[in-house]
DNA sequence: AAAGTTCATTAACATATGTTAAGTGCAATA
DNA sequence: TATTGCACTTAACATATGTTAATGAACTTT
């Protein structure tokens, strides 16, 4: 038996669950076959044809719309550990487009597998619908930070978010991670235009909150930053019901 | 047995599966307990401990959250027909309060049997799930409202959103609606000042594209309100995973 | 090494939207 | 009938952020 890539999504709902040997063997089991995603190409399935679910292992995606004009809003990153299409294979629609934001490895695994999960594996399926349940967290977060939040709390949050969840996922040093985009995705994150990323970033190093340089984040003053976007992670932390828990 | 209060929430589902007699029995069992809730009261519940999810029926509600300083942004609108409640009771976590708009009657369900639901039904489990999967593609669309919209273009979308979700649970006419609300919520829904949602508001009005006065919308053109803001509904649609329709 | 790309940076200027504050109308209450 | 209060409206003014455009730095490609 070959080796196993590391497995970011085990790593992900261990943190909810304690998933015993077996759980772990049939999740080992639905994420046998790898692939490689380059940079650029998209990830979305729109329906049950393409009856594929994919697990970022390693590499940065995200999820975007475009408007008609050409607008372009950026409405999640996809990190190690987070499954993509899960919507799509459950109920047949997607309403956003996934792009690789680097080259990225991979597990292919079978939507009707995913499928049988709910029908055999109730804490699975649950510690699933958790990790889906935890998105939608986040996009809440996000409806906060755009609607009520200025560009510098914004970008505060942003930062502190991406850290969290890649510690998360083991990806990230303490207070330092990769951030191997562009400020213009950053812009179409965070509602704002390119421009106004750049300054607001220079007057955040200039306050010695952070450096962002070379695709590369130090978080210098994270009580600071955590202060100015009343950063929390509790919400997203979570256990599962106590009626789930034996099975 | 007394009369059963027409129940959204399953008319809803059968939109997407069309649910047996022996499940809509299940749901309307899960249903039976019937509650009241005064207009300003929480719904909100914050763990395992009050292990309730609350089904409305009549009025609305909204989940929102408040900064530091007291800016308040609204994350959604509670409708008939939609669950409050359920990641609290699946996962003991909430991150944001609920509160009623109008007065509200509701079912009060019991957490653990939600939670039996996935061990026992896991069809009515997913169905579940997809109202889920639906709120987060309306949290979706908002952050590209407020990311990317203009004021006008994110008015003329919370009201499309707003009507077509009325009208799957019943509660619309064709091209008008019962608004109860005040313009201060929908500045805190739309990320805007109360004096621009005025401002806009009175612009659409001119262009004889809605009018709303007295709590009461019609949607006077409701085609150039699509083109403004390029409103599909499909992504709200879906259907049930062929394996999982037949179990 | 020259030329072309892409991304970050800066400056000058434009504007959508926010803020403050005053006034109107209506419904509830006394 | 007077009074209070809340939501809506309007106007004048303020500002955070957008737009356009030019420049520089680091890479890639030829």
């Amino acid at each position: 038996m070959s080796k196993l890539p590391r497995n970011a999504l085990i790593e992900k709902l261990n943190h909810l669950v304690a998933l015993d040997p077996v759980e772990i063997g049939i999740l080992n089991e639905l994420c046998k076959e790898n692939g490689y995603i380059p940079k650029g190409q998209s990830l979305t399935t729109h329906d049950f044809d393409s009856d594929i679910v994919t697990l970022l292992h390693e590499g940065w995606a995200c999820r975007y719309k475009i408007l008609n004009d050409g607008r372009r809003q950026i409405t999640s990153f996809v990190l190690p550990g987070d499954l993509s299409g899960v919507r799509a294979c459950l109920f047949g629609v997607t309403d956003y487009e996934t792009e690789a934001l680097t080259d990225c490895s991979v597990a292919n695994i079978y939507g009707s597998d995913i499928v049988n999960l709910f029908k055999d594996q109730p804490r699975l399926a649950a510690a699933i619908t958790w990790g889906s349940a935890r998105e939608e967290a986040m996009l809440t977060e996000r409806v906060v930070s755009l609607g009520r939040r200025t560009a510098k709390e914004r970008m505060a949050h942003l930062f502190l978010e991406l850290h969290w969840r890649l510690e998360s996922v083991g990806v990230a040093e303490r207070l330092a991670y990769e951030l191997p985009i562009t400020q213009e995705l950053i812009a179409d994150c965070l509602g704002l235009s390119i421009v106004h990323v750049n300054r607001t970033l220079q007057a955040m190093r200039k306050d010695k909150l952070l450096e962002y340089r070379n695709g590369y984040v130090v978080l210098k003053n994270s009580k600071k930053l955590k202060q100015i976007c009343s950063f929390a992670s509790d919400h997203l932390e979570g256990e599962l019901h106590p009626d789930l828990i034996d099975i």
